[in-house]
DNA sequence: TTAATTCTGAAACACTTGTTTTAGAATAAA
DNA sequence: TTTATTCTAAAACAAGTGTTTCAGAATTAA
C-alpha cells in the first residue's frame, strides 16, 4: 500500500555501467553515475546499494550480455569452424570499433584484485568465454574440420587469454590492420 | 648559495612507483603516496610536480627497467632462439611470482586513454618489446633456429600482445600451470 | 477518502581529495 | 659571519567524495 519506483532498473544499470566502462571504477564518481542514471542518490541507495553494489550489477550485466551472445552462436546450426572464425572477426570488429575497450578485462586490472565479488563474476565470465570456444574447437575437431592433434582445452585455454593482448595493442596504437592481421595468423594456426 | 634536496630524487619515485604499481592511478591518493615516499607534499610539488607528472616520472621509471632488461638479453652471445626461450620462461615465473601484475599492462587500461603522455610512454615501451622479439626471431631464423616460413614481424607483433591475456589470467585464476601449459605451447609453435 | 507506506529531491553530512600557503630551518657562497 | 636562497613541515585550502537525513510528495489498499 504504498508508491513504486519511479525509474526503470534495467535502464538506470545500463546507464550507469556505461559511465563505469568508459572511467572504470575508481575515476567514476557517485555524481557521474547519479546524472547518466537520472536519479537521485538517495533513490540508488533505496534500491540499489552503494557505489560497490552498483558496480557488482554494472558488472553481472555485462557480462550477462556476453553469456547470451555466446549461447546464442552455440545454438547455431552451422558448421563449428564457421561459428567460430565468424565469432573472431565479429570480435575484432567488437575491438576496433568499440570506443571505451573491454569492461570485463579493465576490470579484471583494476577491481578485481580488490573486490571479491567482482572477480567471482569475471571468473564466471572467462569460465564461459573458454567453453564457448572449447565447444566450438571440439566439435569441429570432431567433424574433421581442423586437425586434432592439438589438446581441445589447451587451445581453447589459449586462444581464451589471447583477445585480451588486442585490446590493449588497439588502446596504445589504434591500428586496426595490425589487430586483424594478427586475427588472420590466429585463424591460420587454428585451421592448419 | 641555498640548501639542497635532502631526498634522493630516484629513490622516492621507486617508492611511488611501488604504490601505483599496486593501487592504480585513481585509486591512489596523495596521502597513500607521500606516506611511502617519506616526503613532505610541499616537497613533492616542488621538486617533481603534481600527482600526474609523479606518475608519468613512475611510469618512465618501470619502463626504463625493461628496456634495461631488454637490452641485456640482446646483447648476450648465446643462441636467439635460446635467449628467447629464457624470457619467456622468465617471463612466465614473473607472471606467477609477481604480486602486482604488469604495472604497464594495468597503466594501458586504467590511463592511457586519458594522458597522451603515459600512452606515449607506453607505445615507446611496446615498441621496444615488439623490436626485441623481432630481433631474436629474425636472428634465429635467419640461422636456422626456427622454420622462416612465417613473416618474423608479424609473429613479434602477435606474440608480443600474447602476454597482457596471461596476465589477466593469472589474475583471475592464479594458476601457475596454466600459464606454463600456454607458455609450452607457445614455444612449440616458435619453434615447430 | 483515509491511512499506511514508500518513494523522491534537496540539502547536509563527515571525510578525503589534490594542491597551496606560510613561516622558519638549513645551507652554500661571499 | 653574513646574506641570499632554497628547502621542509605543518597547516590550511577549496572542492569533491561517498553516503545519509528528512520533510513531504506520491501511491496503493482498505
Amino acid at each position: 500500500m504504498a508508491r513504486n519506483v519511479e525509474f526503470n532498473e534495467a535502464t538506470v544499470i545500463q546507464k550507469a555501467m556505461e559511465v563505469f566502462w568508459k572511467k572504470g571504477y575508481n575515476a567514476t564518481s557517485l555524481r557521474d553515475l547519479t546524472d547518466a542514471m537520472q536519479i537521485n542518490s538517495s533513490s540508488l541507495y533505496n534500491t540499489i546499494g552503494d557505489k560497490q553494489e552498483l558496480f557488482v550489477r554494472c558488472v553481472q550485466h555485462y557480462t550477462d550480455i556476453r553469456k547470451q551472445d555466446w549461447n546464442k552462436r552455440l545454438s547455431s546450426k552451422r558448421s563449428p569452424l564457421s561459428v567460430l572464425i565468424d565469432y573472431i572477426h565479429e570480435a575484432v570488429n567488437v575491438i576496433i570499433n568499440g570506443e571505451d575497450s573491454c569492461m570485463a578485462v579493465k576490470s579484471a586490472f583494476e577491481v578485481a584484485t580488490n573486490d571479491e565479488r567482482v572477480k567471482q563474476i569475471l571468473i564466471a565470465d572467462d569460465q564461459r568465454s573458454y567453453q564457448f570456444l572449447y565447444d566450438l574447437i571440439k566439435k569441429a575437431m570432431d567433424k574433421g574440420e581442423i586437425s586434432n592433434e592439438e589438446d581441445p582445452a589447451l587451445l581453447a585455454d589459449y586462444f581464451n587469454s589471447t583477445w585480451t593482448g588486442w585490446y590493449e595493442s588497439y588502446i596504445l596504437h589504434k591500428d586496426p590492420v595490425k589487430i586483424k592481421r594478427m586475427a588472420e595468423y590466429f585463424i591460420k594456426q587454428l585451421t592448419k
